[in-house]
DNA sequence: TCCGTTCTAGAATATTCGCTT
DNA sequence: GAAGCGAATATTCTAGAACGG
């Protein structure tokens, strides 16, 4: 792989590295085996948590733990899909996690752009409160 | 150096010192092994960043700091190329940085006339105010 | 290592990692010939930044940048030491940079608690908004 | 005046830990 | 018990501010 078709035209989109280095790793065949998009590309699945953690993550991230990259998820809204298997008694036959995003569909990387970050809501609700308080906007300007 | 093409038509061109040194050091093929054009000319590499800002820094500028020079490249605009493949805990290949500007482009030396150092914020927005407040001539006049 | 000395005396001491981390990297005498004390050990000096980011950093944080590093020092108050013969004309015979807190001490860890790392200056300003608004107790308790 | 160099800080994302639901 | 979230620290990129020439 040469060039993430978000970088070529040489200025940078401003989508978070998180997504962008996501969407390389589902799209990469080379790592289909451990994490790919689903059948109809609306989500994606990891396999064998554990060998994608070590070596996987390491190369596009600042770790290698599964956890990290799932609060990731999380924060950009991402949710886990629950199959109905794996909650069953049986135990599943494949270490098989998956995560969907409404912006996260197969060949249409665009949609990337409108997948948000979380804020946490004390920061929300205070800049709501600088954003309503008239008095405030000399502190918003210089603080 | 005689004179700078830049300055050959008839009009005085008066581009901060730093462009010019900077375009001079990309183009030079002396050091084209620690700074040098991306292939498609519209952004330039750093390799080796040490290497960079002790052997060849100093033989443009008054320090050797990388830190100096990026600060300088932030003045006047330019942003940083973050590369997909760096950010890993595993160590990339190369130490490899990317700077881009809209008009620092390969083979259009006439455009650096339209790069222009940033002032602060707070006086960019005190200038504003003054351009579009007609009370306030004496003081644009002062200021 | 198993115990950190810190958390020895009965009660946990909530010393950063980067904080335990910075004391064990300058009092390690392996690395004594990029980093140390001081000769009175009240602050520490980096000897050839390049190697010492290269080399040593990535041993103990998750980057090899010296600009993170000095980042960092920055956020728990550390202030560079300005030597005179660095200024000066004359280039100074060592690569050398040196860091000073009033709490980093050679010989006194346990003033390690006293670095606090900085908060913004609008998180402070806010957080003291909250504090001294009494009907802000409910939104503090939920938010 | 504007530019250059240095040191420090702002701001956004990233990583980790622990709690809540 | 697992999924999701709050909060603190960590890392990165850019900007503020002071000073000198």
């Amino acid at each position: 792989m040469q060039d993430s078709p978000l970088a070529m035209d040489g200025y940078s989109s401003n989508v978070p590295a998180f997504l962008t280095k996501l969407w390389t790793l589902v799209e990469d065949p080379e790592t289909n085996h451990l994490i790919c998009w689903s059948l109809n590309g609306t989500s994606f699945h990891v396999f064998d948590q554990g060998r994608f953690a070590k070596e996987v993550l390491p190369k596009y991230f600042k770790h290698n733990n599964m956890a990290s990259f799932v609060r990731q998820l999380n924060m950009y809204g991402f949710r886990k899909v629950v199959n109905i298997e794996q909650g069953g008694l049986v135990k599943p036959e494949r270490d098989d996690t998956e995560f969907q995003h409404l912006y996260f569909l197969q060949g249409h990387e665009h949609l990337l752009e409108h997948i948000k970050r979380k804020v946490g809501d004390l920061i929300q609700f205070l800049f709501g409160q600088l954003q309503s308080n008239p008095g405030s906007a000399g502190i918003k300007r210089k603080l």
